[in-house]
DNA sequence: CATGAATGAGGTTTCATTCAT
DNA sequence: CATGAATGAAACCTCATTCAT
C-alpha cells in the first residue's frame, strides 16, 4: 500500500531512485530547519521543534542524524566549508593585509550570526569533536595561509599564531543577547589593532 | 564550637545537621557545593548534584534559593563583589596604567576561573537580569574610575568605552574546554594592546 | 489483527503495545483506567496510578491529555453526552411528569456514581470551564425541553428554573462516604415534591 | 535571655501562668487564622498559610493540633456547639414550624459560610471522624428535638428523618464558586416544601 | 524509508512533618 | 513551650530516543 502510494506520487523513474529524491529532500528540509531553529532557539533546542519546521517526523532526523551532534555538525559544516573556501579567493585577489582583514571580518560575521557555531566549536561534549577536527582541517590552512602571508610582511606581531586568533575572534563575536549593534566589529578592530603592535612601547 | 561543628559535618555523614546556626552553615555550604558543580559540570548542573555535594535535602536548597537562578546569582555575586573592591585598592595603590593592567589580568582570571559567570552575565533569561544589573552596579563605576584615569593620561584610545571593555574581556576569556594554558592572558594582552593604539598606522 | 492485539494487552506485560492503532487503544485504556481511579480515588489521584492502571508510561498520558483537566474532561464528556441524548429519548417516548422524573433520576444517578463529576461541574478551577460550558450546551437545552412541558402542564412551580434544578441536584447527590444507601434517591424525591407545590399551604 | 524578655513583657504572675497564656494566645490566633484561611482557601490550604496569618511557626501549629484534622475539628467545633445551642433557644421561644424554619435557615447559611464544613463532615478521611461524632453528638439531638417537634403537629412528612434533613441540608448548600446570590435559599425552600407534602397528590 | 506514538528517566518544585535550639 | 530549618517523598511535566507500522 505504502508502495503503490509512492508511485502514485511521481508516476515515472525506478523506486529506487524515487526514494533516493524523497531521502535528500528531507535531509534537505532537516537541515534548513535546523539552521532556522539553531538560529532562534540555540543548539540546545528540542529535536521536535526542527522536525514540526521541516515537516517530517522524528524517526527521520534520528534516522538521517543519529546523534543529536551529527546535525549540528552538518548544519555548521556548510558555513565552515564556505568560510574556508573564501580564504582562498580573498588570499587571491586582494594584498595580505586586506586579505586577511575581510576575511576576518567574514569570519566574526559568521560567528555572529551563528548561534552555537562558537559554542559547538568549544564543546566539551566529545561528539562534537568531529566538527572540530573539521573545522581545524580546512579552515586552519587556509586563514594560516592568510595569516603568515601578513606576518612575512611585518604586519602582524610574531608572537601570535592563527589559531590564537581564529579562536579569539570565535570567542569574542559569540553572540550575546541584548548587546548594541556594532560591538562585535568593533571589538574585533580593536584586536586587530593589537595584533599589529607589540605592547604599549611598540 | 563552630570548630567542632565544622568537623562534624565533614567527619562522617551523622544526622548532626539541624540547628539554627546551621542555617548558615547550610547555606555556605550549598555555595560552596554550587560553587564546585558549577565549575566541574556548568551552571546547568543538576539540582540534586549540588544538594548531595553539600549533604543536604532538595528542600533546603530551594528554602534558602527559590530559584535555581537564585542560587548562582548568590554564588557570583560574591565574585562581583570582590572583583569590583579590588578596583578601588588598585587604583588607590598604583599609577593608572599599571592599575588597569592588573584590574584587567584579575578580571580575565575571575571569568576564566568561573565557569557560567560569563554567561549568566550574558543570558538571556530573565532571572539573570538581577545578577546583571549587580555587576554593571559594582564593577561598572569600579572599571570606570580606573578607565577614565588611564584614558585621561592618553593611555587609552578615546573611541572605547569601559563597558565595551568589560563586555570584551568577559567574552573573550570564557572558559573553552581543551584550551591551551595561556591562551586567555596572551589574548588579553593583545586586546589590551588594541586599546593603546589606534588603526595600523598607530 | 486487532483482536490479536487486544489478547496481547489482556494476557501477559510483554512489550508488543506500540503500534499506530494503539495510540487509539492507549486513549481508551487511559480513559477507562482514569474513570475507574477518579471512582476510588478521586479526581485528584496521582497521574501515575492512572498509568501504571492503564499500562502505560507517563508520557503517554501527557502526549493525548495535556493538561491535566482535559483528562477529567473527557472523561467526563462521555456522560455528559449520554445524559444530555437520554433526555430527548425520555421526552419523546413519555409523558412529561414521567419524562422528567425518570431523568432525573437518571441524572442523580450519574452524579452519584461519577466521583468528581459535581466537584468538576462547580469547580474555581478555570481549566474545568470547558466542561462546565460542554454540560451547559448539551445538557442544559435538552432538560430545560423536559422541564418546560412539565411546567407548561402546570406541574412544577412557576419560580424555578431548569438550571436551578440542575445544579440543585448536582449538589444533594455529591457522593460522600458512609452514606446510608438509597440517601440520594430519597431526597431527590423530596426536592421533586417541593417542585410541584409552592409553600406550606399549596 | 527569652526569661528575660517574657518577664519584662508582663511584669507580674508566676512564669508558669504566664506561659500558659502565652500558649493560650497562639492556639486562639491559630484558631482564627485557621477560621479565614479555609473560608478563603479551603481546608486543603497550606499549614504555613496559616501560621504565618497567626504569627507563629510551624511547631507551634504541630504541638497543639498534632493532625491536621485536629485544627478544622477544633475549628469547626465552636461552629457546631452555637448551631447546636441555638436550636434550644429556637424551640423555646417559638412555635414547632417556625422554630424549624428559623433553625435551617440559620444551619444552610452557616454550611454556606463555612468553606469545608460540609466537606469535613462528609470527609472519608478517618482523622474528621471525631469531627463527624461531635456534630451527631451535639447537633443529631438538638436538631431532632425540633424536628420531632413539627413532625407530632403533623407538619413534616413521616418518611423523612432528622439525619436525611440535616445531610441533605448540607450537601445542597456546600458552597459553589460562581453561583447566584440567593440559589442555596431557593433551594432550601424548596426541600423544605417538599418535607411538607408526600408525593404529586399531597 | 518515513512516521509519530510510546517510553521513562530525570528535572524542578511543594509541603507535611520532625526535631534541635 | 515556641521556633523555623531541614527533610525527602511525591507530584508534575519534558524530551531524547526507540521501534512497530
Amino acid at each position: 500500500m505504502a508502495e503503490e502510494a509512492a508511485s502514485d506520487r511521481k508516476g515515472h523513474e525506478g523506486p529506487a531512485r524515487r526514494r533516493r529524491a524523497d531521502a535528500r529532500r528531507n535531509v534537505d528540509a532537516l537541515l534548513e530547519a535546523a539552521k532556522k531553529v539553531f538560529a532562534s532557539s540555540g543548539v540546545q533546542a528540542p529535536a521536535k521543534e526542527i522536525t514540526d519546521l521541516a515537516g517530517v517526523g522524528v524517526g527521520t532526523l534520528y534516522r538521517h542524524f543519529p546523534q543529536r551532534s551529527d546535525l549540528v555538525t552538518a548544519v555548521l559544516k556548510h558555513e565552515i566549508d564556505a568560510i574556508a573556501d573564501s580564504a582562498a579567493e580573498l588570499g587571491s585577489a586582494n594584498a595580505p593585509t586586506a586579505a586577511l582583514d575581510r576575511w576576518l571580518r567574514q569570519y566574526a560575521a559568521l560567528i555572529t550570526t551563528k548561534q552555537g557555531l562558537a559554542s559547538a566549536l568549544h564543546s566539551d561534549d566529545p561528539s562534537f569533536g568531529g566538527l572540530h577536527d573539521h573545522f581545524m582541517r580546512r579552515v586552519g590552512p587556509a586563514f594560516a595561509s592568510l595569516f603568515e602571508a601578513a606576518k612575512a610582511r611585518g604586519e602582524v606581531r610574531a608572537d601570535v599564531g592563527p589559531k590564537d586568533v581564529l579562536y579569539a575572534v570565535a570567542k569574542l563575536c559569540q553572540p550575546a543577547p541584548g548587546e548594541e549593534a556594532g560591538f562585535n566589529e568593533r571589538m574585533l578592530a580593536l584586536l586587530v589593532d593589537g595584533l599589529r603592535h607589540t605592547g604599549p612601547s611598540a
